[in-house]
DNA sequence: TCAAAAAAAGATACCGGTGTCTATTTTAAT
DNA sequence: ATTAAAATAGACACCGGTATCTTTTTTTGA
């Protein structure tokens, strides 16, 4: 009979009752695991992870093990340790939105394959729990920073709030939001202004305007320098001319039709996004008009269906990919090229019109 | 000898030499502040942030510390002691595809305001590390699940490797990839035969066809549902009248042109997607074509395009949304509506075809 | 050559939770 | 009322890393 057969405290892991080494392959090892294979100590290992100074036969042997062994380091441990998770979280309000999609895309191409995640994150602008819902994510993530998509980027509370919290944030707008460090914006307004003045440098004087909803920046600003250009060329904005529209396909629908059944339809019509736009092209379609000939059409975004429309679309190319590669830069200089200067970054990104079939001048 | 109870440890972070209760309001508050406050142990907070049976009593007071301390748990802390990190990760293949983005609004739909996180991580099929990147993601993240969307999906040893690190995760495709359990997909080759025949019965006998790229389940099984509703139909299938794509707008345009410069040009066009099918009406459009007069086409996705074209297309809505959500609601069951049984889950969604203006009987 | 200074590696506490086992109550049974 | 059984709460180790401080090794200076 073997007397050593009770085991009274087995609770050390050491003493697992599996035999030497049984451990699933691949995930379950940890950094002390590495340590021993390697002969040197956690921390020494921790210091090669973490690309600190060291002696570099030290580093040779220890990166050997890693190697050997396929470790891969936890990242909640990390996270822990550190206080910071290594995630960066995209709010934003509608998950419907083609621009928060783009933007997205050009998140995702900063992030590369580095070691940071994105986390995506749909809020209830509406919802009067929308400040709470956010902190207790981020409370919860401990993010390396956070990106507020328009409209939310529009709150100043939600800035406030990030600072409270010490999360980093960056604020994506048509104009700038926050201190230049927190902001990433293009120029809506300028650009608007220059895609008008070559709308009427073609020679178009009644000009049709679809609006965005009022609660967007970006809708108030491209309104706004929808007005400005007109003034600047001479042209006093002519009411009949405006409609509203909420930045879908079928308000812009419904404005498209609106504006053509005026008495004296305008010749040309800028809608305050490319959905829109999409809109007026069926409405003047339906009509039975011939675009350009009878009617110009431009748009804002520069979107997928930009291209994919007949004819396709003059727009103004909005740079959302470039400001979501942007926002991830300001937030995790680490993601830049090497050797560029992250307090050389920019802050604005401009906008500016691609001529396409929809724009044409007039007839007179 | 344990007449001394006081316990002398200075290291103790209690003694920080900042002053009483000085913390970071909201995310520097840990469990044991919790417990502190309620007069309890951590573990029984613990106990009550996980919803273990307990006394009233005793969970009402800790509830109301929490309430009142505005407490958060740390996810990285739990994710820890778990060894489970409450996140889904979303596997894409190319961060421009439509039906990517349209599959992320449903995760985000099922996740909802529940606590699991949506991390979204592009990678590259064609890169010959592609398994290794995504095993050392998983392994680094330890997330609930994974889905892996098309193309992604149609590796077989994706789904071993997730076995093999304990991973749970969902295959996206358009015919079954894995184990029930373990996919979700739709039946696209149905879909397709049902269109035909609608396609057929409106009296069109030269349908041409726009096949997706090779490297996609989605292609071939939409190429097979075409050809064996024409053999149903008594038609054979005209090898002249298929055309090659890459499921974009581009070669969508291309492939029109092409089927539309031949001798006999077909009535009908089917294009596996949506982007092809705009391609497609654009060259139409190009050729003076009156639609769906002079010739119909019916496309396949039933994205944000098919309404936005003019005419609006009449294409095959497949249920991406709703695959999205089922694949959440697969790997993470407490996603459902309480009282839904998670073994009642369908797997398939079913594709069908939706009728808009771009398709009507030919001309005879 | 040997001590002092600098650099490298190690030991151990700690991040903020959960799991296990033990101590204490509460409830049930005699 | 007393005790056994069941339910509840607590103590403490542990998850897998990093930070701090100490020890050891290497380098430098006299």
């Amino acid at each position: 009979m073997d007397d050593t057969k009770r085991t009274p405290a087995p609770k050390d892991r050491n003493a697992a009752p599996l035999g030497p080494s049984v451990r699933k392959p691949g995930s379950a090892l940890t950094i002390t695991d590495v340590a021993d294979f390697a002969g040197v100590s956690k921390k020494t290992v921790s210091r090669v992870l973490n690309r600190e100074p060291m002696k570099a036969t030290t580093r040779a042997k220890v990166e050997a093990a890693i190697e050997t062994l396929g470790f891969v380091p936890n990242a909640q441990a990390r996270a822990l340790a550190f206080r910071k998770n290594f995630v960066i979280v995209l709010f934003i309000h509608d998950s419907t939105s083609p621009m928060a999609m783009t933007f997205q895309r050009g998140v995702l191409s900063a992030i590369g394959d580095s070691e940071l995640a994105l986390a995506v994150r749909p809020v209830n602008r509406e919802s009067p729990e929308l400040l709470s819902e956010i902190e207790t994510f981020l409370a919860r993530q401990k993010p390396m920073g956070a990106i507020f998509l328009p409209p939310l980027s529009e709150r100043d509370d939600i800035g406030e709030m990030c600072q409270r919290l010490n999360v980093k944030y960056v604020r994506v707008g048509s104009a700038q939001l926050d201190m230049m460090s927190r902001s990433v914006w293009s120029n809506d307004r300028e650009a608007v202004m220059g895609a008008v003045r070559d709308i009427v440098a073609l020679g178009h004087t009644r000009i049709g305007f679809v609006r965005g909803p009022k609660g967007f920046l970006s809708a108030r600003e491209r309104e706004a320098g929808f007005r400005q250009a007109l003034v600047s060329a001479g042209l006093t904005p002519d009411e009949t001319l405006f409609a509203d529209g909420r930045y879908t396909f079928d308000s812009g629908l419904a404005a498209g039709q609106a504006l053509l059944s005026l008495p004296q339809p305008p010749s040309v019509i800028f809608a305050s996004n490319d959905s829109m736009a999409a809109g007026v092209v069926r409405a003047a379609h339906e009509k039975g008009l011939r675009l350009p000939h009878d009617l110009s059409i431009v748009g804002f975004d520069d979107g997928p269906v930009a291209v994919q429309l007949w004819p396709s679309l003059t727009t103004v190319h909005w740079p959302v990919i470039e400001m979501g590669v942007l926002a991830v830069h300001k937030l995790v200089p680490e993601t830049l090229p090497a050797g560029e200067d992250p307090a050389a970054l920019p802050s604005m990104v401009a906008s500016s019109l691609i001529r396409r079939e929809s724009l044409d001048a007039p007839v007179r």
